[in-house]
DNA sequence: CTGAAAGCGCTAACAT
DNA sequence: ATGTTAGCGCTTTCAG
């Protein structure tokens, strides 16, 4: 009979089997449930397992079982809403199936990530959510591993050819510069991110687009990029909008950079929306109480995360499915930022 | 010899050995970076392992370890930057600390709160870091575990003596109530949080405080509660703002209610500062972007997740330490929203 | 219906 | 310097 050497410490199946008079089988099959085990020791085993507070050690059971219903989430930036929204959506459905979440953040650099992928690894996770912080990376190629599922979100990472969620980039752009267009702007100036990322040259593309339609040429004085952050978004609006010539509207295409344009929009002493109409991708809950309430395309944040969350459970169920890809469709909201130009 | 029994699955230290035709305890020696290697062997085995893209499973690891190096951080909500900025805080100090991550969304439900706890336990996670998502619950004084030490933030939970951080509420709304006392405002109104929560009662307590000081009497029709969100502060805001004599400043106890406070105003067309002077509790990156910028009581919102966090990590060397509990000071930032009133 | 025993992948004595 | 072996806590055949 093995030795309980067990000071100051969580007790363990083997304790809760002397202290009930049954085997630890006994135990473990009272506590999966399941049938065979007579009415008189499964309310036995029950009862102590209540009195000496155990909780089974899922290390132990999943060292066997090779499933262990957690996921790992690597996401750019926890202090972004937009990703903490998506996390969120990813929480609901997965949280409801049972699983338990790794939560990890890259902090935009693309060594970490792959450092926070191989500890989830390690940690056996079912799977890992990946909102890239590149699209491109030489990790990527090599990263394509068999066995552990990845999702990726907002941005499809070159190399790995996984199941990818994101919005529908080019027709948010579309969407909210062509409102432009139809309040009557034909001044109409573009904050962009940076240059190599896809999601900015999608974006990049549907403003194009809707210029293209309204039979308007791109002035390239009226376009400037920004880092997606603040400071970025406060730069490029101050470097547009302090010209000889400034356009009557502004498509900024992240919020963080809707932002600093308007601090900067702000100090250069500029009305919102007569001197400037604006409209910015991304909306949040704040936009509404702004002053004047701020016009957005509203990417669909949570259903992104329970959309990614779905096609890791469906991979799960269905390893050898095909790769699936998803859109998801941006919607216009429109408000006073961005109300018809006078005429 | 035992056989290898491993199809399609990651590959076990066992493999590793195999082909590096050395001992397992070699393997786990050289992944170690112990001594005692001998060069040649070190050489192959690092080899073997980079071709097999040998991982080592952790939860094989720490099943004898018993020190998981991950910790739980059980958080009422996910989407409230507020929270993820406290989570910010404690990511960064822990992951220079070799930790990893467990997140849960209580969903300011006190019943998950208690599940997604006891999973971490399960889980035998090193600690767990809460921010309870209310000051008192049946479950804390059972959950008073004497091996998996708890740090909670924000709130202080009843009957749980553990190690505690929190920003220091009723000087922070003494601060943000004096400065508008200050700016020559006497009719000044409050709209603060649910009526148990100890947070709302420091709260009142500081804008008490600071009227007393002031030697101006309080006026119940010009307080109001709402429930920390948006739709709450709206509906207190309208409350108050539309009596026959309203008062000309507010102080919004919570950054939601803030915004909620905000389309009220808007709504009513009431200009700010000049009709009513705003300051509220929490400082958000927008905040500075608004029109006009408002006036906020800093939380040192990642402070609070950093300093959480070295308190778990503290007690942690040193479990029999006495437990602390620790204020951090908030910080004025006044900007336009309330500038001194007209004479 | 229940118990005994093997083994999940790894590390840490204990040997050699 | 390296190999052998005994578990960590649990589940799961295989017996009874």
């Amino acid at each position: 009979m093995k030795k309980i050497a067990n000071p100051n410490r969580q007790p363990t199946i083997l304790e809760v089997s002397r202290k009930a008079g049954v085997s630890t089988a006994t135990v473990s099959r009272v506590l999966a449930g399941l049938e065979g085990a007579g009415d008189a020791t499964r309310k036995k085993v029950l009862r102590v397992v209540k009195e000496l507070g155990y909780q089974p050690n899922r290390l132990a059971r999943n060292l066997r079982a090779t499933s262990r219903k957690v996921v790992g989430v690597v996401i750019p930036d926890l202090q972004n809403p937009f990703f903490t929204g998506i996390v969120g959506g990813i929480e609901e459905v997965l949280h409801d199936a049972g699983y338990t979440l790794f939560l990890a953040n890259s902090d935009d650099n693309i060594d970490r990530e792959l450092i926070e992928m191989q500890t989830m690894r390690s940690d056996r996770v079912s799977g890992i959510l990946l909102i890239p912080c590149q699209s491109e990376a030489p990790h990527y190629q090599e990263m394509a591993w068999s066995d552990t599922p990845i999702v990726a979100i907002d941005r499809s990472p070159i190399g790995l050819d996984v199941d990818f969620v994101a919005t529908n980039n080019e027709e948010g752009a579309y969407l909210g510069t062509s409102r432009l267009i139809e309040a009557g702007h034909k001044k109409i100036g573009i904050i962009n991110g940076p240059e190599k990322n896809d999601v900015v040259k999608e974006r990049q593309a549907g403003f194009r687009r809707a210029l293209k339609m309204g039979r308007i040429k791109v002035r390239e004085s009226w376009t400037a990029r920004g880092d997606f952050r603040i400071g970025g978004g406060k730069k490029a609006a101050m470097q547009i909008m302090s010209g000889a010539e400034r356009p009557k509207a502004l498509f900024v295409t992240n919020f963080l950079m809707m932002l600093g344009a308007l601090q900067a929009v702000h100090e250069l002493g500029l009305k919102i929306p007569d001197d400037v109409a604006i409209i910015s991708f991304d909306d949040m809950p704040w936009n509404i109480a702004m002053n004047p309430p701020i016009s957005a395309v509203a990417q669909p944040t949570r259903e992104l995360g329970k959309t990614a969350a779905q096609l890791l459970l469906d991979r799960l169920a269905e390893p050898a499915r095909s790769v699936r890809r998803v859109a998801l469709q941006p919607e216009l909201k429109v408000r006073a930022s961005c109300k018809a130009m006078e005429k």
